[in-house]
DNA sequence: ACGCATTTGTTCGTATGTATT
DNA sequence: TAATACATACGAACAAATGCG
């Protein structure tokens, strides 16, 4: 972990390997979150510890950070310092669950897990999640229910599979117990922050299963959301198909 | 327009009405643009030469134009100067148009103008775009068709409707001779400038008209894609309802 | 309750590098 | 080549928020 080249080193402009010294501090950083030196929730150096580790000034340190923290991988808090970002925030978990209702109240879902086992990844899915052939993955599937007044009404039926060698230890057992984000468990646990997603969305008739699940006619129309969730270094470490019933709920995005 | 506070003034810390200097530069430079001082395309002054101008240093102006830059308002060229973003470039456009077809190719949609018409408001509408009742409107209906070797399918069905005092003048002929975005139209003809944008998008069955006009069955499942754009100041200025046919295409989105 | 140390936030100034014309 | 504009890097000072003694 004591890197013996701590100092970064300006190549001559020109060079191919070239590249600004903050970017240098910036994929440096990366390499020791990527490295678990600081894990999510806790507080990175300051910056004036930071410079000096780096032999750069603290304008450079900042202009790293900055950038880090633009991606939503660092969180800045002034007074207190710098800290790892982490899926147990408000705000971090809505950039990631999208589905709101209708009526513009706070979304309540309950879980209900279906399914979680141990096997083979298909080939879709090895693809997908840069896996070699007959390498092991998890599928967990579960069920999202609105929670309104007394009445439970499902909306999300996930079908969702992982890498099985991060993942090692999860089990039904585990998913069942935790309470918060599935994302807060998959950092705090396995060690695997999520930063990034790309999402497919279409829309699709309900089959004969997915429609019992969902408690809708066979054939309506639902929003199905493919996604691919990326961690640092840019590897995908999830794959998660989920359709949604959009009758009392809608699907936000914002474009800019 | 010949500011007569051009000087930044930093309120006393602890007065409500306090905010660091490069936001009010921020300010300044948002209000020059909404007053439409320097047009999309257009180069705003160097950085030193604003620096005088609000009296402040290169760095404060340069931290007010970073942010501008990440908000997509503005944007930077090494060695030639800081231009008024526009919806000219093709990287702007993917911005807003987010059906991409599933075989991974580019994009080559084909429009058919269906109907432009000048009317009062519907409440609806009315309510959605903040005019006031009876205050007029435009009503634009086309369709999106995919050119797919020979032949052309229609994938998207879009309602827009328009204030119709920002957009007097702009009729059927006006679109039909355009070619390019038509926000590009917007920005160079009637200088209304799209910065941002909320959706909610859900799955929808298709109604019998639309089933017709996007060549589906009746009741096939579709996309619903509700648009409300704005410009400078958070102004909502288009109301927009689309209907993709999602069979070959998807609506892509990217979570950060 | 107060003050102090720590940490990020803001602002200034200067110098040099890189891209464009 | 020279002038101009943005990009990077350094240094310094003070403000604001936080936490601790």
């Amino acid at each position: 972990m004591a890197a013996p080249a701590a100092t970064a080193v300006a190549a001559l402009p020109g060079t191919p390997a070239f590249s600004p010294l903050y970017q240098q501090i910036k994929a440096l950083l990366l390499q020791s979150l990527q490295a678990g030196e600081w894990l999510p929730g806790q507080a990175i150096p300051s910056e004036v510890e930071l410079a000096a580790r780096f032999r750069v000034s603290q304008g450079t340190v900042r202009k790293a950070i900055d950038e880090m923290a633009t991606d939503n991988v660092l969180v800045r808090r002034q007074g207190k310092g710098t800290f790892v970002a982490t899926h147990a925030e408000r705000a971090t978990q809505f950039r990631f669950l999208r589905l709101l209702p209708d009526d513009g109240s706070a979304p309540q879902l309950q879980r209900r897990l279906l399914e979680c086992r141990r096997m083979r990844a298909p080939a879709e899915v090895a693809r997908l999640l840069a896996l070699g052939a007959g390498e092991p993955a998890v599928q967990v599937r579960r069920l999202l229910l609105a929670v309104q007044g007394t009445e439970l009404r499902p909306v999300v039926l996930d079908d969702i599979w992982l890498p099985g060698t991060p993942f090692k230890g999860l089990t039904a057992e585990r998913l069942q117990a935790w309470r918060g984000p599935m994302y807060r468990l998959f950092e705090a646990e396995f060690n695997v922050h999520m930063i990034r997603a790309e999402e497919k969305l279409r829309a699709v008739a309900a089959g004969a299963a997915d429609a019992a699940q969902l408690a809708v006619a066979e054939g309506a129309p639902l929003l199905s959301v493919e996604r691919l969730a990326y961690t640092y270094g840019d590897r995908p470490v999830e794959l998660r198909r989920g359709l949604y019933h959009t009758e009392a709920h809608h699907y936000r995005n914002e474009l800019s």
